[in-house]
Formats: C-alpha cells, sequence, structure tokens
RNA sequence: GGGAGCUUAGCUCAGCUGGUUCAGAGCAUCUGCCUUACAAGCAGAGGGUCACAGGUUCGAAUCCUGUAGCUCCCA
C-alpha cells in the first residue's frame, strides 16, 4: 500500500463533510431515543468565526458527536441573531457608501436594505462553521427574525405586559444628536480631551451671598434644577436649606446635600442638571428634583428656556460664556482635561438624554431561576459561576428592553390620538382593543406603534424555546421532544445577558429549566494575555489555520489547553501540536497496514502479552475518559486519548507486536492490533472527526453505513490492576536498561544480558517484552552479583548486566551510596511520623498502614543497597 | 465604588472530602540518535520553599486570617 508520510488534511476532510451531508447524519427527528440537544449560542449574523467561536463550536461538536455514538438521538440546532445595534450599524454604513442616508428613507425601505444585506452577508459564519467540522442540523437553522421566533417575541411581550410585568418609565440613553438615535454603551468612545472648567457665581435668593460652582459644560446651566454640597462640608454649611439664583434664566433652585459630592473636585459645589447627565439624573430622582430637558434631537437649543433658541450646543457653550462674563457670573477659567464621549459611529459628542423605555420587572422573575442553579438542578461548569450569577440574580434590576433603532422585533405598543395606549400582537388586533376599552371608533392610521424595537436578548432569551416553536406551539411534538436541552456551551461574559435570562424564559414559558448544564468556556486571548479582537489584530484567521494544521488539528490546539471556565492563551504552537498528533496517527496507520500476514504464524508469547497489558490499559484510561467527560473535563479527556493513543498505543504497544524488519506478523495480533486501532479511533473521533473516519474507512473494507461517525462508542470493561502493575515495573526495567545503554555508549545492536536477583519479586511475566524491547539476548536468575556488572534496582527488586570492562566501580558506588542516602532521609521522615503516638492514634487505619508499609519497603530497599555496596567495596 | 476569582516547573494548567495517585501533566529546554511507520520523529535527563506572613492540626499546595500582585464582571 502506498500512502505517504505526511498527512495531509485539505482533501480528506472536504470529503468527509460533504459524505456526512449526503447520509444526512447530521439531521434529528424526534423518535423514540434518548434525545441529546444542544442549541447554539447564535452568533451575530454580521459575525466572522473568530477564535472565541472555533473554541465554543469545537467543544459543543465533541459534545454532540459523542452523544451521537452513544446512540442518542443528538441534535445540534445551529443559527444566528439579529445583532440589530451591529447589522443596523452595518447597514447604515453601506448606505453611506452607496450616498444614501437612513434618515432619508422610510422604515420599511431601510429594512428592505437590512434583509437585502442579511441575505447577501449574514450567515456566513455558518458556512465557516462547517469547515470546523461542526455536526449541526442545518435544516434547522434558525434567525431569531424567522418568523416563527419573530411572533414568540411579539407574544412574549404581549403576555409580559399582560401580567403586569412590563411598564414604561424613563432613562438616560447615550444620544447621538447627528444620528439622532441613541446608541449603546459599547457604541461610545471616551477620549481624553482638552477643555475648560468654568468658574459661576450662583446669588443666594434673598442674600448678597453667593455659591461657586465649577462646570465644564456652562451651556447645560439653563436646565438646573439644584445645587449640591456634601453635607460635612463646612464651606457650604450655611447655605444648607436656602435657594440659589441661576445666572442669565434668573430660576431659584434648590441648595441639597448629599454625600455623592466630591469635595475635592472644583470647588465642591455641584450643580445639578438631571436632563442632560447622568449622574445627576440620579441625583434628581433621588431629591424628587424637576427635569429640564433644554435639547432638540440634533443637539440645538429647544424653546423651554426661551434663550439661543435653535444654536447648536457649542455655539451655545461659546455665547453663554460671554453673556456670562456680561452679567459678572463667569469668576474665572481653568484649562482642564477631561474623558467625553463620542459616537463610534458619527464621531459626534454623545448627548446624555432621557428617553421613555420600556422595562421588565424582574425580580418575581429571576427567584425561580436563581434557585434551580443553588439546588444543582441546573449545573454551572465550572461551579465557581455560580457565585458571580447569585449575586447579581440577587441584585438583580429591571431590564430595558427599548432599543432606539429600526433593525429588530418592533415593540407592539400602539399610540392613540387620546394619548392612551394599547399593547397587542397586531394593528388590527390593537386597534379592536381599543376602539372597544375607550368606545371609539378610530381607524388603523389613528394608531401610531412604538418607534423602538426590542433588545437583541429579548429575542434570544427565548432561543432554547423558539427554535422548536414552542413559544406559539407550546405543545408541539419537537419542543415535548427536545426540551429540556442538554448541554449549553457559551462564554462567561453573557452569563446575565443571555444565560440568567435564558433561565428565567424557560420557567416563565415552559415551568422547566432550558438546559440540564451549562459549560463556561474560557475567554480565547493572544500570547501577551490581550483579548483576542478585531480592533488589535491580534486574532490569527481560523480559516488560514484550519487550511494549515486542517480542522482536527485545530480543534486539538484549541482543547489542549482550555479547561473549562479557564482563559485560553492561544498560541499557534498548540495546532501545530494537533497537526502533529494527526501526522503520528497516520503513520501508525501506515505500520499497521504494511504488515503482511502469515496465517501459519504462531503468536509469540511477548505478542500475547502486549495484547493483555493494552487491554487492560484500553479500559483503565476509557474509564477516567468518561469519567472526565462526565465531570466536563473536556481537555483532560482529550490529554487522557492523546497519551493512550500517542505514549501507550504507538510508543509501548506498536513496539512490542511491530515483527522485524520484512517479517510477517500473525494473524491473531494483527486482528487485536486492527480492534485496538479502530476503538482508538472511535475513541478520538469526536475531537478529530476527519482523520478517524479517514483511518477507519482504511483499516477495513466498510459497508455501506458503516462509518464512525454513527459507530457505537467503546464502553469501558474491568481491567486488570496486576497486568498494569507489572506491566509498569517493566517499563521501570526498560527505561533502566536504555539509560544504560546510553550511559555506557552501547549500541542498541550489541545485545545484553539481564540477571536478576532471586528473591520474592524476581518474577515478572513481561520479560519477553522486555528482550525484545531493549535487545536482550534473555533473562537468567541468579542468587549472587557477578563480577564485572552494573547494578540497578526497580522498587526493592535489584538487576545486574554484566558488562566486562566497562564498569566504573568508583561511579557504581557513587550512584548507590546516593541512593542509599536519599532512602535513609526518607525512611526517617516515615519513621518519625509512625513514632508519633497522636498521629497513630489519630489517623486512619489505612494511612496508618500504608506508611508502615512505606517503611518496610524502604528498610528493604536499604538492605539492598547496603548489600550492593558491600559487593563493591568487595 | 460593588462583586467574583486567580497566584503550583521557563510557559499553560491538573491536583476532588487535609494523609504515596503528593509535589503531577502537556509544551518548551538539555543530551544522544536520519534505529526501515513517523525528525511533524525516537530514546534519555534536568527543572518547583506550591505568591508572602501567621494560624488550626499528629499532619497543610489543600482549611482559616492577613498582606501583596494579577484578572474578570457591574444590565
Amino acid at each position: 500500500m502506498d500512502i505517504p508520510s505526511k498527512y495531509s488534511p485539505a482533501q480528506v476532510e472536504e470529503k468527509w463533510y460533504r459524505y456526512w451531508m449526503e447520509q444526512r447524519y447530521f439531521h434529528s427527528e424526534p423518535d423514540e431515543r434518548e434525545p441529546y440537544t444542544i442549541v447554539i449560542p447564535p452568533p451575530n449574523v454580521t459575525g466572522v468565526l473568530h477564535m472565541g467561536h472555533m473554541l465554543n463550536n469545537t467543544i459543543q461538536d465533541v459534545l454532540v458527536r459523542r452523544a451521537r455514538m452513544q446512540g442518542k438521538n443528538a441534535c445540534w440546532v445551529p443559527g444566528t441573531d439579529h445583532a440589530s445595534i451591529a447589522t443596523e450599524a452595518k447597514v447604515v454604513a453601506k448606505l453611506k457608501e452607496d450616498g444614501l442616508d437612513k434618515h432619508d428613507m422610510s422604515r420599511e425601505e431601510f429594512l428592505e436594505h437590512a434583509w437585502e444585506w442579511k441575505e447577501k452577508h449574514g450567515g456566513i459564519i455558518l458556512e465557516q462553521l462547517k469547515k470546523l467540522g461542526a455536526s449541526c442540523d442545518w435544516d434547522r437553522t434558525s434567525f431569531t427574525m424567522d418568523e416563527a421566533l419573530y411572533d414568540a417575541v411579539i407574544d412574549t411581550f404581549v403576555d409580559l405586559y399582560e401580567k403586569g410585568l412590563i411598564y414604561r418609565g424613563v432613562r438616560m440613553v447615550n444620544w447621538d444628536p447627528q444620528a439622532k438615535t441613541a446608541v449603546s454603551d459599547e457604541e461610545v468612545i471616551y477620549k481624553e480631551v482638552q477643555s475648560k472648567l468654568y468658574y459661576l457665581k450662583y446669588q443666594v435668593e434673598g442674600a448678597s451671598d453667593f455659591i461657586t460652582i465649577a462646570t465644564t459644560r456652562p451651556e447645560t446651566i439653563l436646565g438646573d434644577t439644584a445645587v449640591c454640597v456634601h453635607p460635612e462640608d463646612e464651606r457650604f454649611v450655611r447655605f444648607h436649606g436656602k435657594k440659589v439664583i441661576v445666572p442669565l434664566v434668573n430660576r431659584a433652585v434648590p441648595i441639597i446635600v448629599d454625600e455623592y459630592v466630591d469635595r475635592e473636585f472644583g470647588t465642591g459645589a455641584l450643580k445639578i442638571t438631571p436632563a442632560h447627565d447622568e449622574n445627576d439624573y440620579n441625583l434628581g430622582q433621588k431629591h424628587k428634583l424637576e427635569s429640564i430637558d433644554i435639547f432638540n434631537s440634533d443637539g440645538t437649543m429647544n424653546a423651554v428656556v426661551g434663550l439661543y433658541v435653535g444654536m447648536d450646543r457649542f455655539a451655545v457653550r461659546k455665547q453663554i460664556v460671554k453673556d456670562l462674563e456680561a452679567d459678572g457670573s463667569l469668576l474665572k477659567v481653568e484649562d482642564y482635561n477631561n474623558k467625553v464621549g463620542y459616537s463610534e459611529r458619527t464621531d459626534a459628542v454623545i448627548e446624555p438624554r432621557l428617553s421613555p423605555q420600556w422595562f421588565l420587572k424582574m425580580k418575581e422573575l429571576a427567584r425561580p431561576a436563581l434557585e434551580v442553579v443553588e439546588s444543582e438542578e441546573l449545573k454551572f461548569h465550572p461551579s465557581k459561576f455560580k457565585n458571580i450569577y447569585r449575586h447579581w440574580m440577587e441584585n438583580v434590576r429591571d431590564w430595558n428592553i427599548s432599543r432606539q433603532l429600526w433593525w429588530g422585533h418592533r415593540i407592539p405598543v400602539y399610540y392613540l390620538p387620546n394619548g392612551e395606549y394599547v399593547v397587542a400582537k397586531s394593528q388590527e388586533e390593537a386597534l379592536e382593543k381599543a376602539n372597544k376599552q375607550f368606545d371609539a371608533n378610530w381607524q388603523l392610521s389613528d394608531l401610531k406603534q412604538d418607534e423602538d424595537v426590542m433588545d437583541t436578548w429579548f429575542s434570544s432569551w427565548l432561543w432554547p424555546i423558539s427554535v422548536f416553536d414552542g413559544v406559539r406551539f407550546p405543545d408541539n411534538e419537537e419542543i415535548n421532544y427536545y426540551y429540556p436541552t442538554n448541554d449549553l456551551v457559551t462564554a462567561p461574559e453573557i452569563i446575565f445577558f443571555w444565560v440568567a435570562r435564558m433561565i428565567i424564559a424557560g420557567l416563565e414559558y415552559r415551568k422547566e429549566i432550558p438546559f440540564k448544564n451549562v459549560y463556561f468556556t474560557g475567554i480565547v486571548r493572544d500570547k501577551l494575555g490581550r483579548k483576542m479582537s478585531k480592533s488589535l489584530g491580534n486574532s490569527p484567521d481560523p480559516i488560514k489555520l484550519m487550511d494549515q494544521y486542517g480542522a482536527d488539528g485545530v480543534r486539538v490546539g484549541m482543547l489542549l489547553t482550555s479547561p473549562a471556565g479557564n482563559d485560553l492563551p492561544f498560541d499557534e504552537s498548540l495546532c501545530e501540536q494537533g497537526r502533529n498528533f494527526s501526522n503520528k496517527i497516520w503513520n501508525a496507520l501506515r505500520l499497521v497496514k504494511g504488515w503482511q500476514v502469515d496465517e501459519n504464524l504462531e503468536t509469540p508469547e511477548n505478542n500475547t502479552l502486549a495484547v493483555r497489558w493494552f487491554e487492560s490499559r484500553l479500559n483503565k484510561t476509557l474509564s477516567e475518559i468518561e469519567s472526565n467527560f462526565e465531570q466536563y473535563r473536556i481537555s483532560n479527556a482529550l490529554m487522557d486519548t492523546y497519551k493512550l493513543v500517542w505514549d501507550d498505543f504507538c510508543s509501548w504497544y506498536l513496539e512490542m507486536v511491530k515483527p522485524a524488519y520484512q517479517q510477517p506478523i500473525d494473524a491473531v495480533t494483527l486482528e487485536k492490533t486492527v480492534d485496538f486501532f479502530e476503538r482508538l479511533m472511535k475513541i478520538s473521533h469526536p475531537f478529530m472527526p476527519f482523520i478517524t473516519e479517514e483511518i477507519w474507512h482504511l483499516l477495513r473494507d466498510r459497508n455501506d453505513g458503516e462509518d464512525i461517525i454513527v459507530a457505537p462508542m467503546p464502553v469501558s470493561n474491568s481491567f486488570d490492576e496486576k497486568v498494569l502493575a507489572g506491566f509498569d515495573r517493566a517499563v521501570g526495567i526498560i527505561t533502566a536498561l536504555r539509560s544504560l545503554r546510553k550511559d555506557k555508549d552501547i549500541k542498541n545492536k550489541q545485545e545484553l544480558e539481564l540477571l536478576v536477583q532471586e528473591g520474592p519479586l524476581s518474577d515478572c511475566i513481561f520479560y519477553p517484552v522486555i528482550v525484545k524491547l531493549t535487545n536482550l539476548s534473555g533473562v537468567q536468575k541468579v542468587n549472587e552479583k557477578p563480577d564485572d556488572a552494573v547494578v540497578f534496582t526497580v522498587g526493592a527488586q535489584e538487576y545486574y548486566v554484566p558488562l566486562s570492562g566497562q564498569v566504573d566501580t568508583e561511579k557504581e558506588i557513587q550512584k548507590i551510596e546516593e541512593e542509599l542516602k536519599y532512602t535513609r532521609g526518607f525512611l526517617q521522615s516515615v519513621s518519625k511520623k509512625l513514632s508519633n503516638e497522636r498521629f497513630v492514634q489519630n489517623a486512619p487505619a489505612d494511612v496508618v498502614d500504608k506508611e508502615r508499609q512505606k517503611q518496610a519497603d524502604a528498610e528493604a530497599r536499604i538492605q539492598v543497597l547496603e548489600e550492593q555496596l558491600k559487593n563493591f567495596k568487595g
């Protein structure tokens, strides 16, 4: 057989993915089997594959493939979310490129462009996941704005409103006066700017006294409704309870006291403008102050105060400074550096602005969602995230679900000509409701639907239900079968945004948790520990990585050092390690396929031993892998697999059974070897789906449908501890012999003889294996150390290798003395422990027994070493 | 400001209910090897006061307290 010595993944991976798709192995329909369900954390429809997705989806694929091989009905639902902010920003930018402006078009026109963009660019990421090998049920691909999912969101809003959980409130938003829209906190860029601090005199009402405040934004004094000082600030005690006059507008406002004020800053007196500053707004709420909004949506002055009407806020600033100076209110101006927020999209200075928004009451909803996590009905991996979750849930605040955007689920609130509003699933229903409720005869055109859409999370919190259409049809076959899902794999960053809310929605709408386990991945970082991001440009291109190392190689690389919840400092060398592992497996195949069988050949004893040992080794490791999977220690499971394949199978087993050059192998050993190889490939398949499928088909001729992806996963069997322990001893002997050869510079071709000191430990079933692996002429038992022999000990057993003329007595003595010294020290510490009465009395019996055994072993070893020393010194 | 977590070999991390599975793994390093599956490899070796200081205990990487440093989250 002609197999190249280097494995090339490219064609192999493409071939098998296509084949799996053709065979519809990823597709799931409800049946009588146990379901295993994962819903993908829907990536942004605007997204392209990054390293975080690679990690996250590799883990999901490992879990799904394993479940599939365990005979479960595995269903991995893929999809994307509409990402209202990000997508709308992209569409606006695209329009701008084409010379179009969102503000010049109707909502409908804009949405047409948005859908067009989505059809064209959305879903790239899902195509990329295929290259990774993701075994998603692509027939079930969902999008948060698909009809079923869209309706589910609207239904949910109406339902929660009717339950009295949704209310209208006012909140400060980051207003972009140029785009005339609110932007999210993430879209505000804070820049250090050089500005000025203006000191202004506020006259005390009915007195000649005045108080001085400092501000960077003198134009906002028009909206001032208070001045605040620290209650313990002695400079201002005399002002407590008084009123001051705001310059130019001549409005009398109270002086309030609050510990919020920083006494060191400015003059220690703070002007309060609740309508135009977040902190002032909060203080205003606390002290029940009036909010006076002085700006129009484009940042020009409105008519509320009657000054500077229609002027831009920055022009007002220039003018008002002059006017204040003329008025005698301006005391002084200082240079001052501060941080000012700019819109990421228009670079306009953000204007904090009060805006009516819809809120969801969270407190009651959160309680049961906390309980299921506390009781571990729903488990977090790792469990440390329970603390974070608890803290958030116990201090949960109401959820602002409005977003001042068009792309998304439009809030189903309809405002009526009489200033009231109704909430309904459709315009028609709203009209009916309104006419009934207010005994009116309005037309559709009288209704004005809320302009805002809902927070994207308000759709993705329904994801595990809505992908099975379980909101609109709560008793349909699919939702009943697939829900609750099994595992959710996601990043800890969105534990509140998404995970907590899904749990809430699940309990509210299904009375059942949405998933049984949540696996939190780490964050993929670069070598310097920085989060990988587009703006830093420190993220490798996953597609290129897969081209270079193969998808299997990258998958292994991602998983090797990423225990749950721990950040993964990514390094390409990890993928290299993964690729090398693929190559190692590949070459093992080349070896095994290269063997000629001789049906008449007896099975050599060392092969029988090797098979016996490996059978036990495999089963023991398999049980460890199973346990690691149960605990979601996936990187440990992979490492177990890696060592089983590379160390145990390739380095030990294959070397043990490998026939001499151009010699045939016996049929029994070959059959056993292929069987082992098959099992190893099955165990490895979830981690490395492509190469394992390829090798599976090269190992034997397969019937139709006999593919590894659907082959049953091996289950651990009992194993023989004695055989394993005996082999460990053999390994000790082999290692010692190899070191000896290296030490003495004895070529492998030169045969050695191994002599074993007669004694209780002198038997070992693996001597034939040792003979083969270390090229011995034989193993003999002796009663005494011969002259001219090197001595080594494994445990308390002594071995000799006759080497005439090559024994350096001085060196041997030195070696033995060192070992003796160490063992005596060890014995001393053990004896000390045992002579401590309190230890013997208090420690559990088995611990004391173990210590006694240690003592006996050490004593035996010391005796042996002393004997050796005597012999050498002779 | 509030909350959570981390600190073990050069790097990345395991280490469960204190006690030989207790000081481990992988990678990296060093030393030999182009030994007929694999140099993307084989064989061997070195390397740690378990952040620091106290305490509890017969016994602490593990439990408690404090200190220092780092990281993440805050709708």
